[in-house]
RNA sequence: GUCCCCAUCGUCUAGUCAGGCCCAGGACGCCGGCCUUUCAAGCCGGUAACGCGGGUUCAAAUCCCGCUGGGGACGCCA
């Protein structure tokens, strides 16, 4: 492959403002106006999800910044599939993300559902590669078997935080023998392969935004390479996979800073040139902590049941962090692409504000749909034959009238919807053990997998048993807080059709009306809900051995 | 605890690199008004910010230093 990237230089857009400008290395940083891009070299950006849940819109933000990069350079953008972790990765995930990445109208020139000439583009299928190169900086010394079990790590790291000291990886493995530590590895002795780093110096590190970036090496831990299951961890598949895959450009989040250096290390050992890196501010919470789904929604999948517009939410993201020079706010992705600059992206992590998207989602509504097209965005929506026709068998025992219809099933053709506090009771419990009853609603009902009917009945039905309570009296605060009524359709059907991106919205309007709980709370709560599924289980298994036991006795 | 990043209205931001045009502009939200059969929408007006302290300079939102504040990272997760 002929990817090597001779002097990419492609803009490196230093930010405006603070930074001590002209002593970066080399000093190649062009202040504005910006040169024409060394055209030889074609510019490569990707977005690398991992599939281990919902669609982040963290995931899309990042997915139209590196989109946008691309196309303004006349360049490619990739989508690969990083599903190294065995244990968390689902296919259901990832389609779901591709699902939703494309449902913003985002399109990849490769990807695992395309194809193309640097495939396969999801990382579980690509595991001989990771493994070659792990091998090779065996070989080179630039990595270590480390033979430590967890608990080791575990005893080691705890004492390290106990001394106040910065956890990290001791290196005790790091002097076992090439032979011996082949050998170990030959008699099939569990494993995993760690990078050296050097223990001095500083690792300079020369970001798109921020200009140069230092860390010293002596902050930076012997990072685990290959897992014992044989498979990479994201420090080096990523790196083996952008350079493999010829990526000129990492647009990332900013949470990757300080992993920087592995990477930069990595292809430094590899011998390969380093792609540009580039950190995106994150996208937070109106508490300004990182965007997080236990206090916003983050799935794209509720934006598209709560009736955003694809092209709003996507718009809506590209003025996170980001603005059109005429500061125009209505815009569509070509116009982003036709306009972007890297210079225009302010680092302070900006809030993802309801009301406002709701504002632009309101604009696009009304200024960029006709009346058919209105029309056919709603009956995509919802009012659909596919929706409709899951949803009648559900009433039709329960009108007398067809125009019944509509007061009876509002809640599916609605977001959040309003509920009475004083509803949300149960039979049993003060204000707090509701409280607590739906906290723990909450948490099992993120364990449910798939969102199926079936799923919740057992699922909330042990719930009902966990809480000490009666299922009827406990569902019904249930149907309160999905439906905003006492009795609607059945409950576990609704959930189901309502999916769990709404669902999970509609709880938690239900808790704010409660008032949410406090930290406090949720440790306890935890705590309890551990202790009694414990318990549960605990009982189970005696119940199982002594009726085991009775018939041998008898 | 250690390291790193960041800092303009409550929020998104323009202005910061090339200091004066900025007693800081736009937008969301909120408040008030107009329009209107209602409500929205639209239009008009109002509210509200350069975190603090030192420098540099004739001049600082803009440059430098310190402080404070916020965020992130420190996993056989990505």
């Amino acid at each position: 492959m002929h990817l090597c990237k001779p002097g990419i230089r492609v803009a490196t857009v230093r930010r405006r403002g603070h930074n001590p400008p002209s002593f970066l290395p080399g000093a190649t940083a062009p202040r504005r106006p910006l040169p024409p891009e060394p055209p030889m070299t074609v510019v490569r950006t990707r977005i690398a999800p991992s599939p281990t849940g919902d669609p982040h819109v963290g995931t899309a933000y990042v997915a139209l910044f590196n989109y946008c990069f691309a196309k303004q350079h006349g360049g490619q953008f990739l989508l690969r599939i990083e599903d190294t972790d065995q244990v968390r990765s689902t296919r259901e995930s990832e389609e779901a993300i591709l699902r939703s990445l494309r449902w913003l109208g985002l399109s990849w020139d490769e990807g695992p559902d395309v194809g193309g000439p640097h495939g396969p583009y999801r990382q579980s299928e690509r595991s001989a590669i990771y493994r070659a190169h792990a091998d090779e900086l065996l070989e080179k010394g630039h990595a270590f078997r480390c033979f430590c079990d967890a608990h080791r790590l575990d005893t080691v790291r705890k004492a390290q935080i106990a001394a106040n000291q910065t956890p990290g990886y001791d290196g005790q493995c790091r002097s076992i023998p090439a032979a011996e530590s082949a050998a170990r590895a030959a008699a099939g002795e569990t494993h995993v392969v760690r990078m050296n780093v050097p223990r001095e110096g500083v690792c300079e590190i020369d970001d798109l935004l921020r200009g140069r970036v230092e860390i010293e090496w002596i902050q930076v831990d012997m990072q685990v390479l290959l897992k014992s299951d044989g498979l990479p961890t994201y420090h080096l598949a990523n790196v083996v996979d952008d350079h493999l895959m010829g990526i000129t450009h990492v647009l990332r989040g900013e949470e990757w800073i300080s992993s920087a250096p592995k990477h930069l290390l990595l292809y430094k050992y590899f011998g390969w040139e380093a792609p540009q890196l580039c950190h995106m501010p994150l996208l937070r919470n109106p508490d300004k902590s990182k965007l997080s789904k236990r206090k916003n929604p983050t799935s794209i999948v509720y934006y598209e049941r709560m009736g955003f517009l694809p092209e709003a939410l996507l718009n809506y993201l590209g003025m996170m962090a980001w603005s059109m020079p005429d500061e125009r706010e209505k815009f569509n992705l070509e116009e982003m692409v036709a306009n972007f600059d890297l210079t225009r992206v302010s680092l302070g992590g900006p809030v993802f504000d309801q009301a406002k998207l709701s504002w632009l989602n309101g604009r696009w509504i009304r200024e960029s749909l006709t009346p058919a097209q209105f029309g056919e965005r709603v009956a995509q929506w919802a009012l659909n034959q596919d929706y409709l026709a899951r949803i009648t068998p559900l009433v039709q025992g329960r009108v007398e009238r067809l125009s019944d219809l509509g007061a009876m099933t509002s809640f599916f053709f609605q977001g959040l919807i309003e509920v009475n506090a004083a509803d949300l009771t149960v039979k049993g419990l003060d204000a707090d053990g509701v409280r607590r009853a739906l906290q723990w609603s909450s948490w099992r009902m993120e364990e449910v997998t798939p969102f199926t009917r079936d799923v919740l009945d057992r699922t909330l039905r042990e719930t009902a048993e966990l809480l000490g309570l009666k299922v009827k009296d406990y569902l019904r605060v249930l149907f309160v807080a999905f439906t905003g009524r006492p009795v609607a359709t059945p409950l576990f059907e609704t959930m189901e059709l309502l999916g769990r991106d709404l669902c999970r919205a509609r709880l938690r309007h239900a808790q704010v009306l409660l008032g949410l709980m406090t930290s406090k709370e949720e440790k306890k709560w935890k705590g309890e809900l551990d202790a009694a599924v414990t318990a549960k289980a605990e009982a189970a298994a005696q119940a199982q051995a002594a009726a085991a036991a009775t018939p041998a006795e008898g």
